[in-house]
DNA sequence: GTTTACATACATTCATGTTTGTATATAATA
DNA sequence: TATTATATACAAACATGAATGTATGTAAAC
């Protein structure tokens, strides 16, 4: 057909990164074949390969659009270091990821095709790594912000900010799977604010 | 060819779930082909095709070996009603799991399957929803150990067994995805064992 | 003799990547 | 400003290479 301008381009490139998020969780990233994303983005396979160089590349455009708002969010967390509630901080942290999660099915579904519609193999396997790091980063600022609780007196006095830090990590890594999996049943979906806020409470001095 | 015994056609099935099972670690299930697993197991894919209908009938079997130890050991762990630290017996549940993983190769690659090499979609789908229901049996069986433990007065006078079970599940979810998922840093491996006391300590009276 | 436990051959479908064609936006030039 | 040249944003056709399931063959077990 014709040439688009620079915008409609930009535009169709969007809407197979749409349409691409859309097939992969209805049908998983490596049975989604292209043709399954161009017509389901209303274009030819010929646009897709004009855009993107194969699949992988749409995958990563993908991701990327889902993991920058979560380390955003942390480090505008991080940022007030005088808070009388550390441990208000963290807990602020997932709650907000979960409300995040519920009110943006993008990042939603996103999040779903990452944990249960791919197989991290190959050129996917630097995907996990990479998501492996962010944990690091993500233990490495609880950790930070544990041990400003305990200045606060916030701690129990046997508990430390280091294990702290990673039980709170295992504990919302897992709270996540369970959220974004559990389709079919609301347990998750319903009770998460609470389940964080018990998971905190735990560490609260009483 | 030529045919076999009987003990000799399940030994060539036995042959098949194996090669299958170290394909799929290496590929990805959706990225095997029937080929790829008769090859390794030195057969072809007539042999596949007679013992089982299709791939996803070879990977349940995987999956049906690996899943049912852990529902065993927990069943077992329950047995004893009448010990003085149910604490500890939640404790040594986790840490068995995480010994069998690290002797166990063949648990270890089928849950390195389950968790980052195959796409729950269509047929597999149900495969997560079972999943999930093995997890709600497991915060069940928790929760009744935490009641226990209550009752020997090991826990804070503010914690319910509920939460706590949950918690504790969510943890040890989190726990396991990372210790399965990092194959390449040592952290969890090494560290698995002092992270489930670090949890279990969180509970303890002091 | 019949069924079993496969191996081999066949037919079909599907997905990929590449190539070619083309109409037009945009930059260059006069 | 009008004209020309070129790069752009695709669509359509092509070539190739799997992968699947099935059908057939076969030798030995029972």
């Amino acid at each position: 057909m014709a040439r688009k301008t620079k915008e409609d381009a930009e535009l169709t490139r969007q809407r197979i990164i749409t349409a691409a998020r859309e097939v992969f969780v209805a049908r998983g990233v490596s049975r989604t074949t292209i043709e399954h994303i161009a017509s389901h983005a209303e274009v030819t396979r010929g646009a897709v390969y004009w855009h993107f160089q194969n699949k992988m590349e749409i995958f990563h455009a993908l991701r990327d659009q889902a993991f920058l708002p979560f380390i955003d969010q942390l480090d505008a967390a991080m940022l007030d270091e005088t808070t009388e509630d550390p441990l208000g901080t963290i807990e602020s942290f997932f709650c907000d990821i979960i409300r995040m999660l519920s009110e943006d099915l993008a990042t939603q579904q996103t999040y779903e095709i990452i944990m249960s519609k791919c197989e991290y193999v190959d050129e996917f396997a630097s995907v996990l790594q990479k998501i492996l790091n962010n944990c690091q980063y993500f233990v490495d600022k609880f950790q930070l912000i544990y041990e400003r609780a305990q200045l606060k007196n916030q701690l129990h006095p046997n508990h430390n900010p280091a294990a702290l830090a990673m039980d709170s990590h295992l504990f919302f890594s897992g709270l996540l799977h369970m959220w974004v999996k559990d389709t079919t049943s609301t347990i998750f979906r319903n009770n998460a604010i609470q389940l964080i806020k018990n998971h905190m409470q735990l560490r609260r001095v009483s």
